[in-house]
DNA sequence: TTGTATGCGTTATCAC
DNA sequence: GTGATAACGCATACAA
């Protein structure tokens, strides 16, 4: 391993020097020729400073985790990118592992305690609100991604009211009246949330919101799928459904389809997340895009504010990403009466 | 922040034997009366040894890297779920970062090289073989995941071949003769592995390759789709189609139902890696399902030994995870000849 | 069984 | 401009 001592005694200085010239102090107060020297040095002979020393006497580690449910939800891999780019930016480095992963004593946030990293983005809703609550009492910088917990201001979520309301909205402007929505669970904001979206807009047109019609789903392709089988199985079933997430939607049209209706001309389906393969479903998925780069983003970004201190955990607001577009496709269709 | 001095002060002792206790030597020679103070006071107070000072003195992090091309390919979420597994089961943590996010100096591996890991699975085919090969030189501990480079031995990979020879075969049995194959990138050693299987499962049942119907193309949805539009546009379109992974396989369903043929009835489809969504899609699509989770697990594991010095990347032998498994579905079809 | 001393690699604060 | 020194928090060899 070679250490910054190597360096210097191969260019001839102390080693502060060379780590003077490393950290390139605004006041170079250092002969050109020696700064010279030393970073032919260091090329030369690879070096790379340590980055436990360097975090131990700084007291930061210059990398930010995430911590998500599991790697097979494609609406994540969005809100990394945005993540990971945006920190990039910030000179940070993003870490992501599954809440599968604890650390030390069971505990989900021991990367943070233990100083492993200088921030944290906690992308999981399924913890519970007092680990929450304990987290917040530590005082060290973390955001909530997606999640809204009653009493905690640092998080960053989308408007998914808004999204429930276009997805109700584009259906009845199609001519259904007979509109279905399977929910995501009302404990996550964002499944209560578009609910109250959806509610919101078919009740603003004045059409009757029956209760048969709401199905409380969590939010994974065989639950979707069974719900919507449940959906199917109504005296009168609805001629369009607007599923809260896209793996609700991937099991919903599979309960359609392999019952031998289609969509759209049985029964339109609309989703929320435009994720990648949306378009090449069969049919392509009507969805409502949401802003989940953007919410990566603006997620490190206020993190990496709370790290440097200019803000800090307890005096921020909650920031809401506003933006969510319809993207229709194939799976919607105009209603037509018999 | 709380130090190893504090729970040291506050129990009475010198902190080196709270390090002692916490570090569970297996010489317990302590006083079962002290050990159970500190063990209370450091509950107490909450501490946790801080990391970076822990590697300092240790010199490792027992933290392992993983680098993936984005996390929006369906393929790794299962590759890296084993990794995880089988980390935390060793006692390490997985961290998940994607190739576009370069560390110092725009290296992709100075994670490793700052010590921010103790050893890294490279699961990303893109990267050119000398950056590889210039890693190697470094003799610090990898893996490649699902990599083939010449002269590096340090890797684990799947039997492709078999893979390839299994999808012609099925797509044989089914009475097909006029089958195409729209492989992966030749560079990358999964693509021309499940071609060359592919190629000897048709040669064996004695039917001619026809150069027409082996479409090179990207792991891409996009690139799935163009070649598929190629293949439909011969004059004797196949009537089987082998893609050769799932990105490629959405976008050939794509085009084929875009052109209103129908999958099975007109062409069979046959894809590799059976995606958490595979069952949903329209068809439910046939694939080989290949021991992803296990090529994870046995990653972590091979490098867990190359860490603790029980081998290294260069003694070690090349590992194949064996046991691709068809799964069908009603993308595939017995050909009817009219 | 416990305390003391030392050093891991780096950077910050001195003095020269 | 540069060198010397101390300290970050912890673990270990050695002394007691």
């Amino acid at each position: 391993m070679i250490t910054i001592k190597d360096v210097a005694r191969e260019a001839g200085v102390h080693p502060s020097v060379v780590s003077r010239v490393l950290n390139k102090d605004v006041t170079l107060k250092i002969k050109k020729e020696t700064r010279e020297r030393i970073l032919i040095t260091v090329e030369e002979l690879g070096y790379v400073p340590n980055h436990s020393a360097r975090n131990l006497k700084r007291n930061e580690t210059m990398m930010i985790g995430m911590i998500i449910p599991d790697f097979s939800n494609p609406v994540y891999s969005s809100i990394i990118h945005g993540a990971e780019n945006k920190a990039a930016e910030e000179c940070y480095n993003l870490l992501v592992y599954s809440k599968d992963q604890k650390g030390i004593g069971n505990n989900y946030f021991s990367h943070l305690i233990e100083g492993r990293i200088d921030g944290l983005l906690i992308a999981v809703s399924e913890f519970e609100d007092k680990d929450i609550k304990e987290l917040a009492e530590l005082d060290k910088p973390f955001i909530l991604v997606n999640r809204f917990v009653e009493g905690i201001e640092n998080h960053v979520v989308l408007d998914d009211e808004t999204a429930g309301y276009m997805a109700a909205k584009h259906l009845m402007e199609l001519g259904h009246t007979n509109i279905a929505h399977i929910t995501g669970p009302f404990e996550i904001g964002t499944g209560f949330n578009r609910y109250k979206g959806f509610k919101n807009g078919i009740e603003d047109a004045g059409i009757e919101l029956k209760a048969e019609y709401i199905r409380k789903s969590a939010y994974t392709i065989q639950s979707g799928y069974d719900e919507m089988n449940q959906l199917l199985k109504l005296e009168e079933p609805p001629t369009a459904v607007f599923a809260a997430n896209i793996m609700i939607s991937l099991g919903a049209m599979r309960a359609v389809q392999e019952k031998g209706h289609e969509i759209p001309n049985d029964i339109s389906i609309i989703g929320i997340h435009d994720v990648a393969f949306a378009p090449v479903l069969n049919p392509p998925l009507t969805t409502i895009r949401m802003p989940l780069y953007e919410m990566g983003e603006a997620a490190v970004k206020k993190l990496v504010e709370n790290i440097k201190g200019k803000s800090s955990n307890k005096d921020m607001e909650g920031i809401m990403i506003e933006g969510g577009e319809l993207i229709v496709r194939d799976s919607t269709k105009e209603f037509i009466p018999e």
